[in-house]
DNA sequence: TTGCTCCTCACGTCACGTGAGGTGGC
DNA sequence: TTGCTCCTCACGTCACGTGAGGTGGC
């Protein structure tokens, strides 16, 4: 999803309004693989939103942070690790959630099967069933 | 574990050795709080292993890897939460792990509990269980 | 033609490492 | 006393942003 071309649709000078730089600079970004632009057959450079988004973010780490160009590129690659670990453990915790609660349910239904086969006439020691239904 | 004081034990110099830099660039470090050793009574630096592990990977990151120090300092807690989220999806996964088995063993343990009350004369329809033991 | 794009080169600024210089306690 | 430690100040180097200058295609 979201990596459909056709979304690159801001032109240089108007990338760098919207990420409040000097265009020489994300030429410089580009030269120095900090953002990946698509081009046009003409070979203009077409920002995406996402290309926008990773500007701004570059902006952040250069100006609030003071971090340079090489620290910018080592953090946003373990920036992206680090989002990759929180999916995997919130999915991780999600399926032993689900175990968990699929395995309470499979010894209820071995009980189920034995008292189904055993006391379906007489009363029993278990407690009685929900009536409705 | 290894929060033992007394572990830090070598003077500025001999630390600045070890981690193949200069006396005053460790006193910038520790300014600038990318590493903090311990002082002595008389107020002298003293570093730990843990701090020249530490100075080590400030000089890799500096040299090889050319980040500067506000992006050494972010790079750093990035990889320490890495380190962390990374522990947690093995431990999620461990216990994920466990819950299966010791679900399947509650399971069996249903059924034994069964057929040892209703089967222990006659022969049974489940499978025999093994022989030995 | 106008206003954009493309590129390279150059320069000012700032961060960083480190040497100098002077102090004080084992 | 010697050789360390502590500190501050200063300077050379390098990365970075950005302006200048010249080109080419909608």
């Amino acid at each position: 999803m979201r990596n459909d071309e056709g979304r690159s649709v801001y032109v240089i000078s108007v990338a760098a309004e919207l990420a409040g730089m000097h265009p020489q600079t994300l030429r410089v970004y580009e030269r120095k693989g900090l953002v990946a632009p698509g081009r046009t057959a003409g070979n203009t450079r077409r920002y995406s939103e996402d290309d926008i988004a990773r500007l701004r973010r570059i902006q952040e780490l250069t100006h609030e942070d003071g971090v340079n160009l090489a620290g910018v590129k080592m953090v946003m690659r373990l920036e992206e690790r680090v989002r990759e670990l929180e999916h995997r453990v919130a999915d991780a915790e999600r399926r032993l959630q689900d175990a968990r609660r699929e395995a309470a349910e499979a010894v209820d239904r071995v009980h189920r099967s034995y008292r189904r086969d055993l006391v379906p006439i007489s009363g029993s020691l278990v407690p009685a069933r929900r009536r409705s239904r």
